[in-house]
DNA sequence: TGATTATACTTGAGCGGTCAACAATCTAGC
DNA sequence: GCTAGATTGTTGACCGCTCAAGTATAATCA
């Protein structure tokens, strides 16, 4: 029954769709698993992600929007749960009266590292069970080819 | 800057990121385009085709929620605009009087065919510009493997 | 220096979706 | 035939996000 429907309208539209439905079943999977568990978004876990690895474990929160693909407003918004979690704080910028770091707090780093195990682990495993590594590579490299900002090139 | 990030964790992690970021991207971007020109949201379009493939144009609520990955209560919370909007209407099930069909109007049909050139012209564009008709076919097989309804497999 | 424009962030309104609870109906088993 | 359970659809409460507008600060340039 999953690839009965939508035959020869193009494989454009073939992968188009699948892109879509894959979105939408793995996201619900991986996203309620990590809500259950730890009580984080896919999103809140990017953001701990991306803190992560900033210098000093903080990030400007343009620069946090920009990597997770965000609106400013969004990000707000998604620091506004990880702050009153306890899990991010901030620091002013001295040159820049404008900017606000989010940094990552220690229940912050603690909580990355608790959820990071268990979360990446389930993504391995729905991969890793359907892909070789060679086949994931060549998914890697073709989802690389497509849009990664908001708007970029697709010029039009 | 696109692929500097990210190294070595792995390339399962490094496929599903890919994955996630593409998808929020060319999502925003193709949505944003249905939407300013045609006021349809990318599920309200899957949803119209999938009641033009239906028998008669309809189907049944529950059958559609399965196609398009949504909730029953997401369908109805959609159809709602649909109906509101003129492009779908109901019908009764004649041997069970707890479904309703949602069925197609002739406005519906219209919309479609008038939303699809265009939607799915960016959409042809978008993809055949980044990849070959082979590699298309290599995106959509390995796409293809991965979960395409709520729970599914995924044995844990 | 002072006006103009650009950037960083926040806020209110609203949208699209989920989940949990519910009403109505169908189906099985006794 | 009746009760117990499953299935279909709707509703209320809420969540995560966007957009548009607003505030505050920086940068540009006359």
């Amino acid at each position: 029954m999953s690839s009965q429907v939508i035959k020869e309208r193009g494989i454009e539209l073939e992968a188009w769709i699948r892109f879509l439905r894959a979105h939408a079943a793995v996201t619900r999977l991986l996203s309620a698993e990590l809500l259950e568990t730890h009580g984080l978004t896919l999103n809140d876990f990017d953001v701990l992600a991306q803190l992560s690895r900033g210098p000093d474990h903080g990030l400007k929160r343009a620069e946090l929007a920009e990597r997770v693909l965000l609106t400013a407003s969004g990000i707000t918004r998604l620091l506004d749960g990880l702050e009153r979690a306890g899990y991010v704080g901030r620091a002013e910028c001295p040159t820049d009266a404008r900017v606000t770091y989010a940094v990552l707090t220690d229940e912050g780093r603690e909580k990355l590292r608790g959820s990071s195990r268990t979360h990446l682990a389930s993504v391995r495993a729905l991969l890793s069970e359907r892909f070789t590594k060679r086949e994931l590579q060549q998914l890697a490299e073709l989802l690389g080819r497509l849009p990664m900002r908001g708007d970029a090139d697709c010029a039009d």
